[in-house]
DNA sequence: ATTTGTGTTGAA
DNA sequence: TCAACACAAATG
Protein backbone atom coordinates (compact mmCIF):
# COMPACT_ATOMS: atom_id res chain seq x y z
CA UNK A 1 0.00 0.00 0.00
CA UNK A 2 1.70 3.21 -1.18
CA UNK A 3 -1.40 5.94 -0.38
CA UNK A 4 1.49 9.07 -0.24
CA UNK A 5 1.72 8.01 -4.51
CA UNK A 6 -1.82 8.33 -4.97
CA UNK A 7 -2.19 11.42 -7.13
CA UNK A 8 -3.67 14.18 -5.37
CA UNK A 9 -4.72 15.30 -9.18
CA UNK A 10 -8.34 14.25 -8.59
CA UNK A 11 -9.08 17.21 -6.54
CA UNK A 12 -9.09 18.88 -9.93
CA UNK A 13 -11.55 16.55 -10.69
CA UNK A 14 -14.29 19.91 -10.74
CA UNK A 15 -12.76 20.81 -14.19
CA UNK A 16 -15.15 17.62 -15.71
CA UNK A 17 -17.59 19.97 -14.53
CA UNK A 18 -16.21 23.16 -16.47
CA UNK A 19 -15.82 20.83 -19.41
CA UNK A 20 -17.71 17.94 -20.26
CA UNK A 21 -15.46 16.60 -22.84
CA UNK A 22 -12.54 17.07 -20.46
CA UNK A 23 -12.12 13.04 -18.90
CA UNK A 24 -12.07 12.61 -15.23
CA UNK A 25 -8.02 11.28 -14.21
CA UNK A 26 -7.59 8.05 -12.82
CA UNK A 27 -6.55 8.32 -8.78
CA UNK A 28 -3.94 5.75 -9.95
CA UNK A 29 -0.70 5.57 -11.34
CA UNK A 30 0.13 3.94 -14.73
CA UNK A 31 -3.60 4.07 -15.50
CA UNK A 32 -5.27 6.48 -18.35
CA UNK A 33 -8.98 7.17 -19.65
CA UNK A 34 -10.87 5.86 -22.40
CA UNK A 35 -12.94 7.90 -23.99
CA UNK A 36 -15.63 4.54 -23.47
CA UNK A 37 -15.65 4.62 -20.18
CA UNK A 38 -12.85 2.03 -19.99
CA UNK A 39 -9.38 2.17 -18.45
CA UNK A 40 -5.79 1.66 -20.19
CA UNK A 41 -2.72 0.59 -18.42
CA UNK A 42 0.64 1.63 -19.44
CA UNK A 43 3.92 2.00 -17.84
CA UNK A 44 6.98 3.70 -19.43
CA UNK A 45 10.39 2.28 -19.90
CA UNK A 46 13.83 3.79 -21.62
CA UNK A 47 11.33 6.89 -22.86
CA UNK A 48 9.37 4.77 -24.40
CA UNK A 49 5.48 3.96 -23.26
CA UNK A 50 4.25 0.25 -23.13
CA UNK A 51 1.14 -0.10 -23.50
CA UNK A 52 -0.69 -2.92 -20.73
CA UNK A 53 -4.15 -3.23 -22.66
CA UNK A 54 -7.68 -1.99 -21.81
CA UNK A 55 -9.87 -2.84 -19.23
CA UNK A 56 -13.28 -2.28 -17.75
CA UNK A 57 -12.47 -2.08 -14.06
CA UNK A 58 -9.90 1.72 -12.92
CA UNK A 59 -8.96 -1.11 -10.29
CA UNK A 60 -8.04 -3.67 -12.95
CA UNK A 61 -6.01 -1.81 -14.70
CA UNK A 62 -4.04 -0.30 -11.59
CA UNK A 63 -3.12 -3.93 -10.61
CA UNK A 64 -2.24 -4.66 -14.32
CA UNK A 65 0.30 -1.44 -13.44
CA UNK A 66 1.18 -2.83 -10.53
CA UNK A 67 2.36 -6.04 -11.79
CA UNK A 68 4.04 -4.59 -15.15
CA UNK A 69 6.19 -2.22 -12.15
CA UNK A 70 7.09 -5.32 -10.21
CA UNK A 71 8.19 -7.27 -13.11
CA UNK A 72 10.35 -4.07 -15.09
CA UNK A 73 11.17 -2.62 -12.15
CA UNK A 74 11.97 -5.16 -9.08
CA UNK A 75 9.58 -6.11 -6.18
CA UNK A 76 10.91 -2.37 -4.67
CA UNK A 77 8.93 -0.45 -7.45
CA UNK A 78 6.35 1.68 -6.98
CA UNK A 79 2.89 0.67 -6.99
CA UNK A 80 -0.28 1.81 -6.28
CA UNK A 81 -1.19 -1.47 -3.75
CA UNK A 82 -0.17 -5.04 -5.04
CA UNK A 83 3.86 -5.86 -3.07
CA UNK A 84 5.19 -8.88 -2.92
CA UNK A 85 7.63 -9.17 0.17
CA UNK A 86 9.79 -12.01 -0.68
CA UNK A 87 9.09 -13.74 3.28
CA UNK A 88 5.61 -14.76 1.86
CA UNK A 89 6.03 -18.30 0.13
CA UNK A 90 3.19 -17.28 -2.26
CA UNK A 91 4.76 -13.85 -3.08
CA UNK A 92 8.33 -15.26 -3.72
CA UNK A 93 6.63 -17.60 -6.10
CA UNK A 94 4.62 -15.10 -8.17
CA UNK A 95 7.68 -13.15 -7.93
CA UNK A 96 9.75 -16.07 -9.80
CA UNK A 97 7.33 -16.58 -11.75
CA UNK A 98 7.57 -13.15 -12.60
CA UNK A 99 11.27 -13.46 -13.28
CA UNK A 100 10.76 -16.52 -15.25
CA UNK A 101 8.98 -14.90 -17.53
CA UNK A 102 10.69 -12.34 -20.02
CA UNK A 103 8.83 -9.02 -19.33
CA UNK A 104 7.41 -9.53 -22.91
CA UNK A 105 5.56 -12.33 -22.37
CA UNK A 106 4.42 -10.63 -18.59
CA UNK A 107 2.98 -7.75 -20.76
CA UNK A 108 1.10 -10.10 -23.39
CA UNK A 109 -0.07 -11.50 -20.21
CA UNK A 110 -1.33 -8.28 -19.28
CA UNK A 111 -2.92 -7.15 -22.27
CA UNK A 112 -4.29 -10.15 -23.01
CA UNK A 113 -6.38 -10.96 -19.39
CA UNK A 114 -4.57 -14.11 -18.91
CA UNK A 115 -1.91 -13.07 -16.18
CA UNK A 116 -3.58 -14.90 -13.53
CA UNK A 117 -4.74 -17.87 -15.20
CA UNK A 118 -1.00 -18.29 -16.36
CA UNK A 119 0.34 -17.56 -12.75
CA UNK A 120 -2.17 -19.97 -11.67
CA UNK A 121 -0.95 -23.04 -13.64
CA UNK A 122 2.64 -22.56 -12.40
CA UNK A 123 1.63 -22.62 -9.40
CA UNK A 124 -0.10 -26.10 -9.87
CA UNK A 125 3.03 -27.58 -11.78
CA UNK A 126 5.52 -26.30 -8.70
CA UNK A 127 2.63 -28.09 -6.30
CA UNK A 128 2.62 -30.93 -8.43
CA UNK A 129 6.33 -31.06 -8.90
CA UNK A 130 6.82 -32.70 -5.57
CA UNK A 131 4.98 -36.05 -5.79
CA UNK A 132 5.74 -36.08 -9.54
CA UNK A 133 8.49 -38.67 -8.94
CA UNK A 134 5.47 -40.91 -6.74
CA UNK A 135 2.96 -40.77 -9.90
CA UNK A 136 5.67 -41.30 -12.55
CA UNK A 137 6.67 -44.43 -10.55
CA UNK A 138 3.20 -45.88 -10.26
CA UNK A 139 2.15 -45.73 -13.81
CA UNK A 140 1.99 -43.00 -16.21
CA UNK A 141 0.46 -42.51 -19.44
CA UNK A 142 -1.07 -39.07 -19.98
CA UNK A 143 -4.36 -38.82 -21.64
CA UNK A 144 -6.49 -35.71 -22.98
CA UNK A 145 -9.76 -36.03 -24.55
CA UNK A 146 -9.54 -35.24 -28.23
CA UNK A 147 -12.43 -32.92 -28.90
CA UNK A 148 -12.44 -32.18 -32.44
CA UNK A 149 -10.56 -30.80 -35.08
CA UNK A 150 -11.41 -27.46 -37.10
CA UNK A 151 -10.14 -26.51 -40.51
CA UNK A 152 -9.41 -23.09 -40.75
CA UNK A 153 -11.30 -21.97 -43.54
CA UNK A 154 -10.51 -18.66 -45.61
CA UNK A 155 -13.42 -16.64 -43.64
CA UNK A 156 -11.10 -17.69 -40.08
CA UNK A 157 -8.58 -15.77 -41.27
CA UNK A 158 -10.26 -13.23 -43.08
CA UNK A 159 -11.65 -9.47 -41.67
CA UNK A 160 -14.73 -11.51 -39.81
CA UNK A 161 -11.73 -11.83 -37.07
CA UNK A 162 -13.52 -15.23 -35.62
CA UNK A 163 -13.17 -18.89 -35.83
CA UNK A 164 -16.36 -20.68 -36.45
CA UNK A 165 -16.92 -23.90 -34.42
CA UNK A 166 -18.93 -26.46 -36.22
CA UNK A 167 -22.16 -26.90 -34.69
CA UNK A 168 -22.54 -29.75 -33.52
CA UNK A 169 -18.66 -29.63 -31.57
CA UNK A 170 -19.82 -26.27 -30.37
CA UNK A 171 -23.07 -27.44 -28.77
CA UNK A 172 -21.25 -30.87 -27.26
CA UNK A 173 -18.39 -29.36 -26.20
CA UNK A 174 -18.60 -25.74 -25.30
CA UNK A 175 -22.55 -25.20 -24.70
CA UNK A 176 -23.56 -22.14 -24.06
CA UNK A 177 -26.90 -20.09 -24.47
CA UNK A 178 -27.29 -18.29 -27.55
CA UNK A 179 -27.94 -14.91 -26.09
CA UNK A 180 -24.99 -14.99 -23.74
CA UNK A 181 -21.34 -14.52 -24.42
CA UNK A 182 -17.78 -15.77 -22.46
CA UNK A 183 -14.46 -16.38 -22.16
CA UNK A 184 -12.63 -19.61 -22.49
CA UNK A 185 -8.69 -19.97 -21.66
CA UNK A 186 -6.81 -22.60 -23.75
CA UNK A 187 -3.22 -24.18 -23.13
CA UNK A 188 -1.10 -24.28 -26.28
CA UNK A 189 0.94 -26.65 -26.75
CA UNK A 190 3.72 -24.73 -24.76
CA UNK A 191 1.39 -23.80 -21.76
CA UNK A 192 1.13 -20.56 -23.23
CA UNK A 193 -2.58 -19.23 -22.48
CA UNK A 194 -4.91 -17.75 -24.80
CA UNK A 195 -8.39 -16.44 -24.28
CA UNK A 196 -11.13 -16.50 -26.45
CA UNK A 197 -14.60 -14.80 -25.98
CA UNK A 198 -16.77 -17.31 -27.43
CA UNK A 199 -20.60 -16.52 -28.46
CA UNK A 200 -23.23 -17.33 -30.93
CA UNK A 201 -23.58 -15.31 -33.69
CA UNK A 202 -27.50 -15.03 -35.01
CA UNK A 203 -26.81 -13.51 -38.01
CA UNK A 204 -24.64 -16.45 -39.19
CA UNK A 205 -26.39 -18.86 -36.76
CA UNK A 206 -22.73 -19.95 -35.77
CA UNK A 207 -20.67 -20.63 -32.75
CA UNK A 208 -17.74 -18.13 -33.25
CA UNK A 209 -14.76 -18.11 -31.15
CA UNK A 210 -14.07 -13.55 -31.28
CA UNK A 211 -11.90 -11.81 -29.53
CA UNK A 212 -8.33 -12.99 -29.04
CA UNK A 213 -8.55 -14.87 -31.94
CA UNK A 214 -7.08 -12.61 -34.55
CA UNK A 215 -3.98 -12.27 -32.00
CA UNK A 216 -3.58 -16.00 -32.12
CA UNK A 217 -3.72 -16.19 -35.88
CA UNK A 218 -0.97 -13.51 -36.35
CA UNK A 219 1.26 -14.69 -33.24
CA UNK A 220 1.27 -18.43 -34.81
CA UNK A 221 0.91 -17.71 -38.59
CA UNK A 222 -2.10 -19.62 -38.99
CA UNK A 223 -3.12 -19.89 -42.75
CA UNK A 224 -6.03 -21.34 -45.06
CA UNK A 225 -6.09 -24.84 -44.66
CA UNK A 226 -4.39 -25.22 -41.65
CA UNK A 227 -5.81 -27.58 -38.84
CA UNK A 228 -7.03 -26.43 -35.33
CA UNK A 229 -6.89 -29.19 -32.69
CA UNK A 230 -9.04 -29.08 -29.48
CA UNK A 231 -8.61 -31.04 -26.23
CA UNK A 232 -10.18 -31.00 -23.03
CA UNK A 233 -9.12 -32.90 -19.61
CA UNK A 234 -9.92 -31.97 -15.90
CA UNK A 235 -6.88 -31.47 -13.91
CA UNK A 236 -6.21 -32.73 -10.16
CA UNK A 237 -8.67 -30.84 -8.42
CA UNK A 238 -11.81 -31.15 -11.21
CA UNK A 239 -11.37 -28.34 -13.34
CA UNK A 240 -11.56 -28.37 -16.36
CA UNK A 241 -8.74 -27.51 -18.76
CA UNK A 242 -8.71 -26.50 -22.75
CA UNK A 243 -6.03 -27.23 -24.94
CA UNK A 244 -5.35 -25.36 -28.43
CA UNK A 245 -3.27 -27.06 -30.90
CA UNK A 246 -2.38 -26.03 -34.41
CA UNK A 247 -0.80 -27.49 -37.48
CA UNK A 248 0.46 -26.37 -41.12
CA UNK A 249 -0.78 -27.67 -43.89
CA UNK A 250 1.87 -28.94 -45.91
CA UNK A 251 2.22 -27.65 -49.24
CA UNK A 252 0.70 -29.59 -51.80
CA UNK A 253 -2.11 -31.49 -49.55
CA UNK A 254 -5.37 -30.70 -49.38
CA UNK A 255 -6.13 -32.98 -46.12
CA UNK A 256 -3.86 -34.38 -43.40
CA UNK A 257 -4.70 -35.83 -39.73
CA UNK A 258 -2.22 -33.88 -37.58
CA UNK A 259 0.92 -35.98 -35.89
CA UNK A 260 0.22 -37.64 -32.57
CA UNK A 261 2.28 -36.29 -29.72
CA UNK A 262 4.29 -39.43 -29.78
CA UNK A 263 5.07 -38.75 -33.47
CA UNK A 264 5.82 -34.83 -32.81
CA UNK A 265 8.44 -35.94 -30.33
CA UNK A 266 10.66 -36.88 -33.13
CA UNK A 267 12.64 -34.45 -35.07
CA UNK A 268 10.85 -35.72 -38.28
CA UNK A 269 6.96 -35.59 -37.91
CA UNK A 270 5.28 -37.79 -40.24
CA UNK A 271 1.88 -36.68 -41.96
CA UNK A 272 -0.44 -39.37 -42.35
CA UNK A 273 -3.08 -38.78 -45.22
CA UNK A 274 -6.21 -39.39 -45.11
CA UNK A 275 -8.91 -39.39 -48.42
CA UNK A 276 -11.72 -39.85 -46.16
CA UNK A 277 -14.20 -37.93 -42.95
CA UNK A 278 -11.24 -37.04 -40.78
CA UNK A 279 -13.55 -36.24 -37.61
CA UNK A 280 -14.66 -39.40 -37.85
CA UNK A 281 -11.16 -41.16 -37.71
CA UNK A 282 -9.82 -39.23 -34.88
CA UNK A 283 -13.56 -39.50 -32.69
CA UNK A 284 -11.85 -41.77 -30.12
CA UNK A 285 -8.14 -40.18 -30.35
CA UNK A 286 -6.44 -39.57 -26.97
CA UNK A 287 -2.94 -37.82 -26.28
CA UNK A 288 -0.42 -39.81 -25.15
CA UNK A 289 2.48 -37.72 -23.63
CA UNK A 290 5.78 -39.32 -21.23
CA UNK A 291 8.36 -37.65 -19.71
CA UNK A 292 10.76 -37.55 -22.51
CA UNK A 293 8.24 -34.75 -24.19
CA UNK A 294 11.00 -31.50 -23.21
CA UNK A 295 12.73 -30.91 -20.49
CA UNK A 296 11.76 -27.83 -18.51
CA UNK A 297 13.80 -25.24 -18.50
CA UNK A 298 12.19 -22.09 -20.63
CA UNK A 299 13.90 -20.36 -22.79
CA UNK A 300 14.96 -17.19 -22.45
CA UNK A 301 13.71 -14.59 -24.90
CA UNK A 302 15.36 -11.06 -25.93
CA UNK A 303 14.58 -8.68 -22.79
CA UNK A 304 13.49 -6.21 -25.77
CA UNK A 305 9.99 -5.32 -26.26
CA UNK A 306 7.82 -5.20 -28.93
CA UNK A 307 5.77 -7.98 -26.70
CA UNK A 308 4.27 -9.29 -30.14
CA UNK A 309 6.87 -11.52 -30.64
CA UNK A 310 6.18 -15.42 -30.33
CA UNK A 311 7.62 -16.86 -26.86
CA UNK A 312 9.29 -20.23 -27.30
CA UNK A 313 8.50 -22.92 -24.25
CA UNK A 314 9.25 -26.00 -23.81
CA UNK A 315 6.69 -27.72 -21.17
CA UNK A 316 5.91 -30.95 -20.76
CA UNK A 317 2.62 -31.92 -20.25
CA UNK A 318 1.52 -34.68 -18.26
CA UNK A 319 -1.63 -36.42 -16.65
CA UNK A 320 -3.27 -39.68 -15.91
CA UNK A 321 -5.99 -40.87 -17.06
CA UNK A 322 -8.33 -38.17 -17.06
CA UNK A 323 -6.63 -35.86 -14.49
CA UNK A 324 -4.00 -33.12 -16.58
CA UNK A 325 -0.59 -32.61 -15.24
CA UNK A 326 1.49 -29.95 -16.47
CA UNK A 327 4.84 -30.06 -15.46
CA UNK A 328 7.66 -27.57 -16.19
C1' DA B 1 -19.39 1.50 -35.15
C1' DT B 2 -16.70 0.95 -31.38
C1' DT B 3 -12.43 0.19 -29.10
C1' DT B 4 -7.58 0.21 -28.82
C1' DG B 5 -3.52 2.23 -28.41
C1' DT B 6 -0.08 5.57 -30.80
C1' DG B 7 1.79 10.31 -31.72
C1' DT B 8 2.76 14.04 -29.39
C1' DT B 9 3.29 17.54 -25.93
C1' DG B 10 4.31 19.68 -21.64
C1' DA B 11 4.77 19.18 -16.75
C1' DA B 12 7.13 17.10 -12.84
C1' DT C 1 9.02 9.39 -16.26
C1' DC C 2 4.45 10.58 -16.33
C1' DA C 3 -0.44 11.74 -17.98
C1' DA C 4 -3.50 14.61 -21.25
C1' DC C 5 -5.34 14.93 -25.44
C1' DA C 6 -6.36 14.08 -30.33
C1' DC C 7 -7.26 10.87 -33.48
C1' DA C 8 -5.65 6.92 -36.62
C1' DA C 9 -5.50 2.12 -36.69
C1' DA C 10 -7.37 -2.02 -35.22
C1' DT C 11 -11.02 -4.93 -34.46
C1' DG C 12 -15.64 -6.88 -33.21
Amino acid sequence: MNPSLLQQQSTEGFTSKENPCKLQSSRYRGVVPQHNGRWGAQIYECHRRIWLGTFADELEAACVYDIAALRFRGDDAATNFKQLCKSDPDCAAELSFLTTNTKAEIVHMLRNHTYNEELKISRRKHLLGKDFHLRKASNNRCVFEFLFNKMVTPSDIGKLNRLVIPKQHAEKHFPIRKDSKISINFQDEKGKVWRFTYCYWNSSQSYVMTKGWRLFVREKGVREGDMVSFWSSLDGTGFKQYLIEFFHRPSHVHSFVPPSIEERNHTQVTIRLFGVDICKAEANRTLELDEKFGNGKRERESELLPPEICIKRNNCMHSEEHNIYIIT
